[in-house]
DNA sequence: AGCTAGAAGCTAGCATCATTAGCCAGCATG
DNA sequence: CATGCTGGCTAATGATGCTAGCTTCTAGCT
């Protein structure tokens, strides 16, 4: 019986594919075994099991959309930068609902957990965007985690087929983008008083 | 062998009491059924099968939620109403992991799905926040779709454990909740030309 | 009160999956 | 050429969802 010449990257593109292809639920280690062209124990030789596969898929879909929105808001700033890294992950949403789905809802077993990493790496050009408007240092924190519920909140909601949903979604996000916009200028400019009371 | 007195209510709750306590994904049929002190084949009497138990815990939830937002936004208005109504939706999902958990990512099956019924429910007091705010009535789908993305990302996310989270998360809702209500009083108060192009 | 029919429970059994154990073949190094 | 590791395989186990088919309880009718 020749080699299949598998590793742990090769196994973990093809189950991240595939789940783009039938959807993360669908995925599971026969599936994938038969993609390539294998038996299952066999996968366990590159895989420690589908849990483990699920956050290899998860991390390397963090990693992918971090440099898909980095590489979109090259050269832009403030309203421009935050367009285009909101159109970018919507894009890798669309075109990767499987290697999206496998992000949702897992907790990083620690700081050092290829999750935490990559999903640390997502932030940053979100941090760029951010660069752009005028918030204040103290909170800037909360600005990234808004940014992320929102746009993550639209993907999910689009990815999962939405419910009324499915008309007139493209503009509904333009309008979402311009929303986020809006607050983020006016953030910047007023100061009331609920920001100084923590 | 004394009846149990079960039914379809009793099941579905048992459901999502128990997903509440245990996490969605550890919600299994034979778990369910010891809970009830009966045999697993006994409840597919009251439920058609996992899937069926899901979205009818799912459409649950979604009735539960709209009916804690509706009365958590009585008698308010404007940005309180906005803060009311999140900071309800968020105590739901705090309190209820399990159930909401159950309402990530499924599609209705048509417009009769008790789940799109129970979405459509969620979305009035939400509609009622934004009579709140002067928004042209060609976009209110939009708010509406925006505010429904922000906070379900920012639940989901909290729920699923966020990442580097943990601190501050309070701070950070409640400057989300700002952040909306600025985007959606400065997009009433001017009208810049991309909202006429439709 | 007794009869009957359907509802609600049960046992047994099957299919699908993930996972483990243990074997064997190819390949690379001495 | 021997040797050992690596990566594939078969076989088997246990959990889980689900179906089939039997039995018993009970509601409602006569």
């Amino acid at each position: 019986m020749p080699r299949a010449g598998l590793g742990t990257a090769a196994v973990v593109a093809a189950g991240a594919d595939l789940a783009d292809e039938i959807g993360f639920a669908g995925l599971t280690m026969g599936r994938l075994a038969e993609r390539l062209g294998v038996r299952t124990p066999s996968l366990y030789k590159h895989v420690a099991g589908q849990d483990d596969l699920n956050r290899r898929i998860a991390a390397l879909a963090l990693d992918e959309a971090a440099g898909a929105i980095g590489a979109a808001i090259q050269g832009l700033a403030g309203r421009d930068a935050l367009r285009a890294a909101a159109r970018a992950l919507r894009a890798f949403v669309v075109a990767h609902p499987g290697r999206y789905a496998a992000t949702i809802g897992l907790e990083p077993t620690g700081p050092e957990d290829p999750i935490a990493l990559a999903a640390a790496r997502l932030l940053e050009p979100f941090s760029a965007v951010l660069r752009g408007y005028d918030i204040a240092p103290a909170d800037t924190t909360h600005a990234l985690r808004a940014m992320r519920s929102v746009f993550h909140g639209f993907a999910t909601i689009e990815a999962g087929g939405g419910f009324q949903w499915a008309t007139g979604t493209d503009e509904s996000f333009e309008w979402l983008v311009d929303l986020v916009d809006r607050g983020l200028c006016a953030g910047s400019a007023t100061q009331p008083t609920r920001s100084a009371v923590h």
